[in-house]
DNA sequence: TCATATTTTTAAGCGCACTTAAATTTATTA
DNA sequence: TAATAAATTTAAGTGCGCTTAAAAATATGA
């Protein structure tokens, strides 16, 4: 069994909800690792808790209190994250499962006086915005992924996604990590794989990979 | 249901055990606020897993193994402890409770981190020595109770207890903390209270509190 | 549009860490 | 030492967050 808590589920809708801001609960099953019935269940209950509105075959959404708590969770991971990584020295791809456990077992007390500690972070070693205590979000930049590029593009990479077990691992062992600047080589038809100049050294990456790297252009 | 995890009665044990190692089912029960018959179930897991040293109706005493779990718990508990008083400047009386719940959610790399981050202390803001990652205890000081003390003694605050809820918080309240210098100048025969000068003021402190303050005498 | 595939819900059940109540063992004391 | 009290274990049961399997609803596509 997995135990996951109330806390995660809110998380996962709020991370992956659509446009709209819905989710069904088939990608919520799937990004928890868990069986769709789970959810079933757990949606009854987050409804009744009035945390989501959830009416059966229907798209899921979070309420105003639903999404001001996935919010609050979404801080504190963040800033445990900054804090492991800025403070403690501990590596970039590291951090993600050790605040997963950290921010369940935290007090906002205690989250507001790391958050202090460091000076008020307005982005998580990954290049994610950290919502402030009422809740409020700092503008993201205008992020491209690195698939979305075109041969000679000069860029400078603002967020990595944290999301693929092992990814950023593999990243950040190629030399990427936030404001390297990066050059597109060369881009594969076949399959999507694109060659990259990172460290006046080349790398190929796969599209995958491509598509999970953020950046801006580089002006001029 | 309170949900308590194996590490609690592990360290519960450790901490309540007599000057034999031993203890009784009943005082685990007590410590961790659960009914004697949860503690009987546990006791059987933590036998099976080879913690402890479990016989029906007789007194239960660590292994090894359930020695050593039990130590890294402490050393959990006190590093998150020292690292939230000294580092986030949270108060004395307010640091347990938060500790307690990150002692479960910590790998043993991030309190390594956090260790040397603090550059190894060898006690946390109680006075409590810290074990380190072999396990190792440090040398406490010679503590005698303050409700051991006679009238005239000048003494200076080495430890202090911190199991009793509420009592910390009206302990740093009197002006108590480490290091700090007392004078007795009265014990009341009739209830066992005591008149202590702190920081030049007096104050009336019971039995109770008396017998978790922590000392060590002024020479001269 | 209708058969098929997919998603979602329902139903039944499991393991865990508890609970209360009753039975058993051990400890106390008169 | 025998009656009584206290501690401990056993038995039965609860709530939670899962599971698998089957049923129901929705989506897809020839």
């Amino acid at each position: 069994m997995k135990n996951i808590s109330k806390e995660d589920y809110l998380s996962a809708i709020y991370k992956f909800r659509d446009e709209n801001g819905e989710i069904k609960p088939n990608l919520i099953a799937e990004s928890l690792e868990i069986s769709n019935a789970a959810v079933t269940d757990m949606l009854r209950k987050l409804s009744k808790d009035g945390f989501v509105i959830y009416k059966k075959y229907k798209g899921i959404r979070l309420t105003a209190d639903g999404e001001n708590y996935a919010k609050n969770m979404i801080r504190r991971h963040r800033i445990w994250e900054t804090f492991l990584h800025q403070v403690l020295g501990m590596p970039w791809d590291k951090v993600h499962d050790e605040a997963e456990k950290l921010e369940h077992s935290s007090s906002d007390e205690l989250i507001n006086r790391i958050e202090e500690y460091l000076d008020y972070p307005e982005s998580d070693p990954h290049g994610y915005p950290i919502p402030d205590r009422k809740g409020k979000m700092p503008k993201h930049k205008n992020a491209i992924a690195i698939s979305e590029l075109y041969k000679n593009d000069r860029v400078e990479v603002i967020r990595v996604n944290d999301t693929h077990k092992g990814m950023l691992g593999y990243i950040s062992k190629i030399g990427v990590e936030l404001g390297k600047e990066i050059v597109i080589k060369d881009i594969l038809k076949f399959d999507g794989s694109m060659l990259l100049k990172i460290n006046n050294k080349d790398v190929n990456i796969s599209k995958t990979i491509a598509s999970n790297i953020f950046v801006e252009k580089i002006e001029g």
